[in-house]
DNA sequence: GCCGTTTTCGGCCCGACTGTTTTCAGTCG
């Protein structure tokens, strides 16, 4: 996300959180909180936008947040943020993060405590004083307090396959219960967005009581938030913290609009719900309403029809575009994981991987991949026990003998190549000119003109892609200082490849960026960069994001046949 | 503050759970 856009969303989210606790309420906070996501949201660089007076073409973003953007752009201040913050203490920001506090609350607990901070809070919470107050009770303060000590134990999101074998082990236990005939999880997980904060789990069945009684009472369970008959959230152990599981118990006639709202994401419903109310309907989790009647419920594409638009994937619904596009049946045919035939980019032991050449391929043919490529990394990156260029060429002399006598199935030649602090390529041109394959990447001198040295190597005629083009690991650090705009106009006049690397901590190019290269014209690829043989069902999350980028098999190399693969590698069609 | 198939005013998504209350406000998703 540009640095800009994360600025102004930070800002625009403390202007909301601070009106709300002077005791705003309704649609101005709505609106700032609504203009922060859509500047998290957008791929566009809001400085630019500011410099085409475009800012208005975002929705969400009105003359008055256009006006403040740009002030805040020229001069580094908005007069609106320093009136909105003025007179609040920094702490009360803190506050309003705990789960079940909220700024009504921390206003009665300023106003009348001087609860400045945290600190404040525990020591109004010990003496009892807290508790005191009209409206609040011995209960809502042990709320309070066991959510400040949540806060003090738990992670941040987690990674999209924590939260996907979170899930999994939680429904795996649930299907024996008798009680319930449909079960599947809902949510961010659903829509595979690269981090997720908790899990949503919906179901229909008999006996709702029962069934929440049964999924409060996993052993996992460390704490239960709450219990009522229709939805349940409690807070699971598990190896990173405590998790947060809601689960809503639905009756099976309005189990597609339940799936449909639990799955968001929020901004979708609210522009579907709208799109609804237009049209005179009412779409609640129960279903969609004329008047009092319902009119569908029971399948996600009947809510859709109601609106007169056609089924919608989760992994697009995120107010980006996608109603509008459904409405001129313009939404793409996304890419699933069975159109892939080939991974490429994996290591094995030769250099820093776990298995054998062999059993990469074993386990890639159970696959039904028809080709892979081996990228062992090059000499420089001694650390992953890179390959001598003679090291390679024997690699590849072992390759052709197996090619020779394989039948449906081919090893690229190929590498992944450091692209050095001084900007050059690892190995000399003679020996990458050997190869199928040419991955280039970056694993040194992170701050050392990286955009310079990613743009040279993608205009060496034999480099084909670009491994983790921005190099982030998701949650402990944050990319290179790249400038991608400039990386995918070159990757498209040189007609090279942008990766999309699926590994769960990488997940780059992400769905916003992966989805501009598109736009450009420019062609992605879906490897794990598997180290092991485990690893290559990672791909599933490099779907995901590819689905959330819109992209279709033709935008996805993976997608070829093996010699469509090695035509379009040696000559760009 | 944003927005427009009711377009420059008057709407703005909808419901469950909890705690403190005795009909509802606050919070969450």
């Amino acid at each position: 996300m540009p640095a800009k856009n994360k600025e102004l969303a930070s800002i625009f989210t403390q202007i909301a959180d601070a009106i709300e606790l002077k005791g705003e309420t309704g649609f101005k906070v709505l609106a700032y909180r609504r203009a922060a996501r859509a500047l998290v949201d957008s791929a566009e660089d809001v400085v630019n936008l500011d410099k085409e007076s475009r800012l208005e073409s975002i929705t969400g973003i009105g003359s008055g947040i256009a006006r403040k953007i740009h002030e805040y752009l020229a001069t580094g201040r908005m007069k609106k943020h320093q009136e909105a913050i003025s007179g609040l203490p920094e702490g009360l920001f803190a506050m309003l993060e705990l789960q079940g506090l909220g700024p009504r609350t921390v206003r009665l607990l300023y106003e009348k405590l001087k609860v400045n901070n945290l600190e404040d809070l525990k020591r109004t919470i010990a003496d009892g004083s807290a508790a005191s107050l009209p409206g609040m009770g011995v209960r809502k303060v042990s709320t309070i307090l066991k959510s400040i000590q949540l806060s003090e134990k738990s992670g941040k999101r987690m990674f999209l396959n924590e939260a996907a074998e979170l899930a999994e082990s939680v429904i795996h236990r649930l299907k024996n219960d008798p009680n319930i005939s449909n079960i599947t999880a809902a949510g961010s997980l659903r829509r595979g967005k690269e981090t997720v904060g908790d899990i949503d789990i919906l179901t229909t069945g008999k006996n709702p009581k029962e069934i929440v009684k049964n999924f409060t009472s996993h052993p996992s369970v460390r704490q239960i938030l709450a219990a009522g008959t229709t939805k349940a959230s409690v807070l699971f152990e598990t190896r990173t913290g405590l998790r947060q599981v809601d689960l809503r118990i639905i009756d099976a006639s309005s189990y597609g609009a339940a799936l449909q709202y639990f799955t968001g994401s929020k901004g979708h419903n609210i522009a579907l719900r709208s799109l609804a109310q237009k049209k005179g309907l009412k779409i609640s989790e129960y279903g969609v309403f004329r008047g009092k009647k319902r009119v569908a419920g029971k399948t996600e594409k009947a809510v859709y029809t109601c609106v007169n638009l056609p089924y919608i994937e989760p992994e697009l619904r995120e107010d980006r575009g996608e109603i509008e596009a459904a409405a001129k049946g313009k939404l793409p045919r996304l890419v699933e994981l069975k159109n892939i035939k080939s991974d490429l980019h994996m290591h094995t032991r030769q250099s820093d991987g776990k298995n054998s050449v062999e059993e990469m391929v074993a386990a890639c043919q159970k696959l039904h991949y028809t080709h892979i490529a081996i990228t062992e990394h090059s000499v420089s990156a001694g650390y992953a026990g890179g390959l001598t260029a003679d090291e390679l060429m024997r690699h590849c002399d072992r390759v052709d003998r197996f090619n020779a006598h394989s039948k449906g199935f081919k090893i690229l030649k190929a590498t992944e190549v450091d692209i050095t602090t001084s900007g050059k390529l690892d190995y000399p041109d003679k020996i990458l000119a050997r190869l199928d394959l040419v991955v280039a990447s970056i694993h040194q001198g992170f701050k050392k003109n990286v955009t310079e040295r990613v743009c040279a190597a993608l205009k060496n005629p034999l480099v084909h892609i670009i491994a983790h083009p921005t190099g982030r690991l998701i949650g402990k650090r944050e990319g290179y200082d790249i400038d991608l705009d400039k990386v995918i106009e070159t990757a498209a006049r040189f007609r090279k490849i942008l990766e999309i690397n699926a590994y769960y901590g990488r997940l780059d190019l992400n769905d916003i960026w992966a989805r501009k290269a598109k736009q450009a014209n420019v062609k992605l690829s879906i490897n794990t960069d598997a180290h092991a043989v485990k690893n290559l069902d990672w791909m599933k999350y490099g779907i995901l994001v590819a689905r959330r980028a819109w992209l279709t098999r033709n935008d996805v190399i993976n997608c070829l046949s093996t010699s469509k693969l090695l035509k379009f590698l040696k000559t760009g069609i």
